[in-house]
DNA sequence: GTCTATAGCCAGATAGAC
DNA sequence: GTCTATCTGGCTATAGAC
């Protein structure tokens, strides 16, 4: 079933998806997702059957979503230079669709670390592995200054999730206001890249 | 009055503390935080009226923790490159000995950008003017290659913070467990700063 | 399948004894 | 100031009519 259905039970999990998203799973409220819904609470039970069913369907198809962007930095056939070139120009755009989304998945684990534990089977879990090697690779052959796989993909996801989940303290403490950011994050597509490939590649 | 200090008012808030940093405003209980000071319920709201009150002390008591290490980079007398060895060396064991502190001032941001306002006041407040003119200086200078001081702040932060917020994230895609990843922190306390000074620095 | 009504619980807040 | 007991409201979940 695609999420574009107009059957009810799509329309909860959308409803759902605003609100959890928002709200985190403590501060959202099944009656909320109702309304949000156009349908009665008691509906939401009759398909999900509880709240933390509900959420947990929410909070899957979020990574479903995500799953794919990391794996395009993870499982790309491309060079370490375009994968990074290619993931920050794409993730903005991919974000502001879903501009709840990276503090929701987040918060959400920072919340109940285990819960990963349940979604991580082999179906399109973004795995380290593949890349791993191609730095190593890379590395050895002088192409990149050594770094760990591991340091450099936390300094990729980092400079380019951070500001979306930072926004409002970023936003506070640099003093610009929405359109001001907005135009940052646009600058960040090619911006971050280039800081990263000047921070690793040797010359 | 003193954190450490005896009085119960300092009990309550070292335990809301706690609490509220782990589960946040809407998943912490006003009964745990009684438990964990060793008090009864009622005294909570004697002392500090209601929830949001207390939550609020706790916010503004984190965020005055956090506040002067931000200020390190942006009002610190000494050079840029200088400033991001620095906070890049300190942040980490800074953050060890409060684990939940970024993650909880993110959440709680992001759940009510407008909170910020209230906390505004001069007192202290990490504001970028001193760190923007430097940032500019250099570049002008031919020292730093040509970026705007709000997107190497955003770059900084990212780089330091996002590794403990989006830990749980990080350590079941890298597939390493605590210890290793512990280590990868350890190691960042140098690798970071050099990662951003390469970055940035013309040659 | 979809609704209304309500059960049952739990949490924040307060009353009032000491 | 500190406690026990309780009020009150709101929330998840279900029963039961249609």
């Amino acid at each position: 079933m695609k999420e574009t259905d107009h059957t009810i039970e799509a329309k909860i999990l959308n409803a759902a998806e605003n609100v959890f998203q928002r709200k985190g799973m403590d501060g959202a409220r099944m009656q909320e997702i109702a309304n949000e819904a156009g349908i009665n609470k008691a509906l939401l039970h009759y398909y999900f059957r509880s709240k933390q069913l509900l959420f947990e369907a929410v909070f899957k198809k979020a990574f479903s979503l995500l799953a794919p962007q990391l794996n395009k930095i993870l499982n790309d056939d491309s060079s370490v230079e375009d994968k990074i070139k290619n993931f920050s120009f794409n993730y903005i755009s991919f974000i502001s669709e879903h501009p709840y989304l990276p503090n929701f998945i987040i918060s959400e684990l920072n919340r109940n670390p285990n819960f990963f534990l349940t979604i991580k089977e082999p179906h399109g879990f973004p795995r380290l592995d593949k890349f791993k090697k191609q730095v190593e690779t890379d590395v050895e052959k002088g192409i990149l200054k050594p770094i760990k796989a591991e340091q450099l993909f936390m300094n990729i996801i980092a400079l380019n999730v951070f500001p979306f989940i930072g926004k409002p303290l970023i936003k506070s403490i640099t003093n610009v206001d929405e359109e001001t950011f907005n135009a940052l994050l646009e600058e960040r597509k090619t911006q971050v890249a280039t800081f990263i490939i000047d921070a690793i590649k040797t010359r």
